[in-house]
DNA sequence: CCAAACTGGTTTGTGTCACAAACCGAGTAT
DNA sequence: ATACTCGGTTTGTGACACAAACCAGTTTGG
């Protein structure tokens, strides 16, 4: 019994890219591309595909439309989006709290040279 | 100016395998390969070839021996190892607090369509 | 008017890499 | 001797993150 620790990370969220805009969305509710790639860091074809990813995946919706001319990608959170990151950070809490509560056994302390 | 955020996250530690890994040494100081396979949930030839990674990259020392007959492999962080894990860490606290604290601007707000 | 440059993205090609399966050597029962 | 387990390492392969190339439309400028 006490097997395994359940710290299984959500992968599609935890990637360094998803993680920051998924980050961000958490906190602002609605951004543009040009805002996500300035906060982020990434390029464009990167952006871009990743939030094709999110899409796909249902964690947050893409809402195209024509501004002064000029296209422009709104971008927000869904609800299952909202919850996935807020559950990826609390098992990243989850899996830090190893660094301070030892598990089943240290080490299998098998004496140096026994015999 | 105030252009771009550094929230670089140091891929070698991010992966979920290796920032489990990483985790328990840091409070374990010494662990042998059968614990940190119960520990993390890796399978053995993932494990494996996590830790020759992180050897390679100097954040970790593996002691190879015999110990009653068998072979024992020890894996014990190096200080740059225990740094880095420990940098990791703040940095994604950094990263979290964007989900609380927002940046240059919220969103690009172009008036819907101005004239 | 035409062209060059910019804006706001998407598609494509490629190298990396995480994974599990297969393997391996040595020890331990049978 | 034969089979099984223990403690790992090597190998093959599919997924995928990345930047470069591309694309549709807009503004600038001559």
């Amino acid at each position: 019994m006490a097997d395994e620790l359940e710290l299984e990370l959500d992968r599609l969220v935890h990637e360094p890219g998803r993680l920051a805009i998924l980050t961000v969305l958490s906190s602002v509710r609605n951004a543009d591309f040009t805002f996500l790639l300035q906060v982020t860091g990434l390029t464009k074809g990167n952006l871009s595909s990743h939030l094709s990813k999110l899409e796909a995946a249902g964690l947050l919706t893409i809402d195209k439309s024509f501004v002064r001319k000029k296209s422009h990608t709104a971008v927000a959170l869904t609800s299952e989006g909202r919850q996935r990151i807020a559950a990826h950070w609390a098992q990243l809490d989850r899996l830090k709290q190893l660094a301070t509560a030892p598990a089943p056994a240290p080490t299998t302390a098998p004496r140096p040279h026994d015999r």
